[in-house]
DNA sequence: AACATCCTAATGTCAGGACAAACTATTGAC
DNA sequence: GTCAATAGTTTGTCCTGACATTAGGATGTT
């Protein structure tokens, strides 16, 4: 049961063994050359065959059994889950989502201040009295289409927004040019109906069902960077995922 | 900065050392005991006062890390994330999160029956044609109130079903006692408007807000083992979840 | 033929060490 | 006084080695 999935280790590249290993199997996976159901040899053996010690490539196969690619079973061994289940729910920005798949995001900005928080806002970043913050309105669409009714809060000690550089990238976009390394975020999704003011920009009517997040993302110093409130058509958006359990 | 927090390594417990390092280090973050934005000391002297090795030390944190609560940097440390950020949305059923969570849900079962799967449930399950399935529908109730209508079909070469057994205990408990290890689920997150049918069954009008929920679970084994399609009232029910940056 | 027991194979856990890379803060030079 | 080089601290990666635990098949017995 040789499974010579062909796979190239290079040890001068500055991306890490186990990572190379990682892409290797998902791209092997993709392509069909390991087929769903299948098992792999065990740990050892390719370890060995790629020159590898034991803790890498378990380091490799553990990203890939959290990412849901893989089942591992003691005594028994690794298999490739036999489903065509997806990518999990990543941290990731809508504008980011949608230019990977090929669609071309526009985005209107629909208002813009540079305001004092108020107290919620101030709870939900945990700012001091006083701070002040970016809030905007954004509507996204695509292919002409709207698709999202955005309202964010951002911190104004990271960098500077505007107008302009908002209504032609995505948020997370320049907020990672601003030097923000994103960790992690909570999110809360749910439903509601669209109502007068949500319904002609979204291009639908009053009693339509909308998709409503939540989201206040912390920054790698845990710094509480952006929230915000998004509502989404119900019959353009939905969100996927991929649950593992530990 | 000695830390000091007062962890307790049992070598003879059954249950592994670096589990009891992230046991014992979200009970002192939920206690108040590591402060949020306080930074851990290193994890070599960590390991040293635990008299673990370094790998153990850093298999623990590695978990704490993906669940939110720690956050690293190289050259700088370890610090507790600075936010009232809870637990990821986790492979579990909505019996046990209500149970969980103090409440007492009743199931009603509205209707129940082995038959043949169809074309869409096959593909689903990844069932071969002619395969019998197990299909109800459910009305969970928590206080009383209407909370979720649940339309399932699970294979029937598992565990059997009946009436009975799922008005009194929630799914997954009972496909657990049959003896099913799940893995990981892919599921689907929207929103839609109550209709005719499901309005008086949820005790709202038909025109109020749900969120729908499509869910597909895999075992251990690789097995499709349960679909199904479930509605919640939006108003009293939401997905909650931590998405953590790689 | 049915059952309990042993054996093997595979993953799970843990140790100890070595070097690399990144960030901070200090030191030094201009 | 400002800026750049440097040293030190901390996490990131990788190695070798060892033993424990579990699942499942093979074996032997009844």
């Amino acid at each position: 049961m040789a499974n010579q999935l062909n796979l190239q280790i290079d040890r001068s590249s500055p991306i890490p063994l186990y990572h190379q290993v990682v892409q290797g199997i998902e791209a092997a996976i993709h392509t069909g050359l390991l087929e769903p159901g299948s098992r792999l040899e065990n740990e050892i053996d390719l370890a060995a065959q790629l020159n590898l010690s034991r803790p890498t490539m378990r380091k490799a196969m553990d990203e890939l059994v959290r990412s849901g690619l893989l089942v591992r079973k003691r005594g028994v061994g690794t298999q490739v889950v036999s489903s065509q289940v997806r990518r999990p729910l990543e941290l990731s920005s809508l504008y980011d989502d949608l230019s990977n798949n090929g669609s071309k995001p526009t985005t209107d900005v629909l208002s813009f201040s540079h305001e004092e928080a108020d107290a919620s806002i101030r709870k939900a970043l945990q700012l001091p009295g006083g701070a002040k913050v970016y809030h905007f309105t954004r509507l996204r669409k695509v292919g002409g289409k709207p698709l999202a009714l955005m309202e964010n809060w951002v911190r104004d000690d990271i960098t500077a927004l505007d107008e302009a550089s908002l209504a032609s990238q995505g948020l997370y976009g320049i907020l990672r040019n601003g030097g923000v390394n994103f960790r992690l975020a909570s999110q809360r999704i749910g439903a509601m109906i669209a109502n007068d003011y949500q319904a002609p920009l979204l291009e639908t009517t009053p009693g339509s069902a909308l998709v409503t997040m939540e989201r206040t993302a912390v920054d790698d110093t845990g710094r509480m960077v952006e929230t915000g409130h998004h509502v989404y058509r119900a019959d353009s958006y939905s969100f996927e995922m991929t649950l593992v359990q530990r």
